[in-house]
DNA sequence: TAGATTGTTAATCGATTAACAATC
DNA sequence: TAGATTGTTAATCGATTAACAATC
């Protein structure tokens, strides 16, 4: 059941869960036309997708806003803890290293790697860097199960390659490049630029 | 014609924009068939995407690979230069101020800002940190059409107020919040939990 | 009961892709 | 000409949303 949930349902849950927090002081309970409203979708959709998890909405009053973020932090596997490993100490690596939203969720940083022996050593937000040639060995035995990638685009391929060859199952790309990995390893891409660029057509063609 | 180019292909010129660098040192020409299998798409929608172009393909030989780039950099309006102001010094915001990524397609940083004033007056990779206060002067002076968000959620809001009011037209959000906006500004959000929890997703049903 | 809101259906809309005529 | 590959059609697929019966 929870595998026939659309691809964009599922891309709009933790959307969700973060605009819940808005009523959390409020109300008890919300309804799908106000839960739409603040996260900018069609009221039919949120019910439509709150359906994929299951009936926690009550006809007459709406849903529970504590009882559906359980719910939804549930359907999305927030309820273990995922070690994160990130490839990459340059700027955005660092930055990710330090950023503290990850805690929230479940998301531990277990390792920062980088192949320039110059960064190995340093400490970054008491995260050391490690050398990039732990990275089989660090997957391992800290049972990374999220893999960074903030590398430069040429070293990305390889160091994808490596994660999945080490067990990783997700990935999330920050290079400006396409990753090719084996089926069953899962890849998101987040680019800078392909974002700008989006934004840069709209501003171009109006 | 333009304005009618869909908003999936658009999303993805971007990415055939990238991937046709790959083609620039071996081959003048590439067929759609070459482009899909590194770009990741299937090659009945690359010769469809880049249909919206125009036609600069060529049958029975495939697309000239520079042709095609300057095709789609012009689409994109990737032609014009692009003033980006950054609002948020902190960790995220400093890296995209000392990201080098930008200029390559027309991107300049000609303002970085905080609220705080503790970091008002650092340089950061030579970019000062500028007082929030002045971000409406900085927008008009500056002629600034794409505004970066990247301060913590609670103020994320109220900063993309000023920029729409200041005439900003595009604005992407690193903030993990939805934003709203008036109509003419459009939103991109960039959001690492979101992404996260969607490959969490996936771990979680297996 | 009357009012409100869900859950779900069915219609609509848009995106993807197989197939192939056009043509270099 | 024969082989290759585009551009485009039409079929398929999946996502969105209006509408409304169900029901609190």
């Amino acid at each position: 059941m929870k595998a026939s949930i659309p691809s964009a349902t599922i891309s709009r849950l933790p959307v969700y869960l973060r605009c819940l927090d808005e009523f959390t002081a409020t109300s008890t309970t919300c309804s799908s036309d106000q839960l739409a409203a603040i996260a900018g979708v069609n009221p039919a959709q949120v019910r439509k997708d709150l359906s994929y998890l299951g009936s926690y909405g009550v006809r007459g009053v709406g849903y529970q806003v504590e009882d559906l973020k359980a719910q939804i932090a549930r359907a999305l596997g927030l309820t273990k803890e995922y070690p994160v490993a990130i490839v990459g100490a340059g700027n955005l690596g660092s930055a990710l290293a330090k950023y503290d939203g990850f805690s929230a969720w479940g998301f531990e940083v277990v390792a920062l790697l980088d192949i320039d022996p110059e960064r190995v050593g340093l400490e970054i937000d008491d995260h050391p860097v490690e050398p990039l040639s732990a990275l089989e060995q660090i997957v391992e035995e800290r049972d990374v199960s999220i893999g960074i990638v903030a590398t430069p685009a040429p070293a990305a391929q390889e160091v994808a390659d490596r994660m999945a060859a080490a067990g990783v199952r997700s990935i999330l790309n920050f290079a400006p490049t396409v990753l090719h990995v084996p089926d069953g390893v899962q890849v998101r891409r987040v680019d800078l630029s392909t974002e700008l660029q989006i934004l840069t057509f709209h501003l171009h063609n109006v």
